[in-house]
DNA sequence: CGCGCCGTTGATATTATTCAAGACCAGTGG
DNA sequence: CCACTGGTCTTGAATAATATCAACGGCGCG
């Protein structure tokens, strides 16, 4: 947890002094909300257990999947500006979340430069992944966008020390089209043809990888 | 300028810090980039006057536009993460730019609370905008992206004291195109289209809102 | 004046959506 | 144990939206 996290590379006596962060733990079963759209912002909140969909809401009531969030990540990054969070985070399964207050966070990145360092690392590359997900949603057609997802996914279960190749999906169809921008059904024909082409075996939320490297293949090849 | 721009808020003697902070000044013609994709990433960039479009690279080398950026905005948020800029920003005509090294910028935050919160204002309001673009790209209909763009526009006219009815475009429509996920044709046919239900007036980049109550209804209508 | 880039518009093709029906699956209560 | 239910997933056929291809007009600049 700690490789992966604002922790990362302090020395023991800072960590100390982090450690006096962490506000409270909170725990979610599937289906419950961390923070809602509207809510005053407060905190950050890093995922120590499970995982997490984050929405953003039109006006219209329109809702997007912004982002899918496991082990180790840091959501809510988005409230800080706004002071209302803009998005919404959703459990997908039963989580663990450490609580972290942002004023408490901001005074200790003035002390503890490393501290600082990273989370100036974790805001930008949140901009980062939204600019890739932006081109993907900007550029891609609807077979590219499900193949990066996938690799996508997989490179995060490997750095966490899972299975590259062999996932259960928690999200449903249309949750992950909403990620895409596709409609659910458009997943799921998806999800069919790369079975039938042999670069991946599915059985609803089971995935298996057959053939990665032809997925990153698929990606580049526009219409 | 000071008004939107990172040292909002501050004291004067904190002002007197943060000028000790602007490294240098860059004039660019149009069409110069600011910094390409894959430079080493050292400073961000405060725009002074003109504007600039920023561009995501794929690694098949599709381009599309993340941003349009004018007087206040920051620039080159997406670089800290990485060390290296993962996008390149070109001005979209004469332009002038200050030097913010970001080492020192870190530095002068730790010592001033305000200036500390500032960047982290910008931050995390480049991530909600990200967030919306990505609502707009993944849920949106051709004729509420060109609205959105057009009021977008005019919103940010507006706060910087321009008209916010009347303005040029200083992209192309390819360029509006790659930042909305559409074609350029599409974005030429919209403009037509807007022209002729008396929305707005068009005359190549000159623009003129005529209706922008109307506009604003687009918005929403689900296709 | 001529060249190149930009913008417009039409006809056609393609892609993804919509609508619709049914299968599957887990959990629930009889 | 089984039928029932609601949510999820799959698949097909028809449709709508946008892209592609192509031609041409205009404008600015050397």
């Amino acid at each position: 947890m700690r490789e992966l996290c604002l922790p990362f590379g302090l020395n023991a006596e800072d960590m100390q002094q982090v450690d006096t962060l962490v506000g409270s733990r909170v725990k979610l079963k599937k289906g419950d909300a961390l923070y809602r759209a509207g809510d005053a912002f407060q905190s950050l909140y890093a995922v120590r257990l499970g995982s997490l969909k984050t929405t953003v809401l039109a006006e219209d009531g329109r809702e997007q999947v912004s982002g899918y969030h496991m082990l180790g990540d840091i959501i809510g990054l988005d409230g800080i500006g706004t002071e209302r969070h803009g998005c919404q985070a959703v459990a997908l399964e039963d989580t663990e979340i450490c609580v972290l207050p942002f004023e408490r966070l901001e005074d200790l990145a003035r002390a503890v430069p490393q501290l600082q360092r990273n989370l100036h690392l974790f805001l930008s590359r949140e901009i980062s992944r939204d600019h890739n997900i932006m081109l993907l949603l900007g550029s891609m057609r609807a077979e590219e966008r499900l193949a990066v997802f996938l690799l996508n996914l997989a490179d995060r279960y490997r750095r966490r020390g899972y299975s590259s190749t062999e996932f259960v999906l928690r999200m449903t169809r249309e949750e992950i089209g909403s990620h895409l921008g596709l409609k659910l059904e458009t997943v799921s024909r998806l999800f069919s043809r790369f079975h039938e082409d042999g670069l991946i075996q599915v059985q609803g939320r089971a995935v298996k990888l057959l053939n990665a490297a032809a997925l990153k293949e698929l990606i580049g090849q526009h219409g």
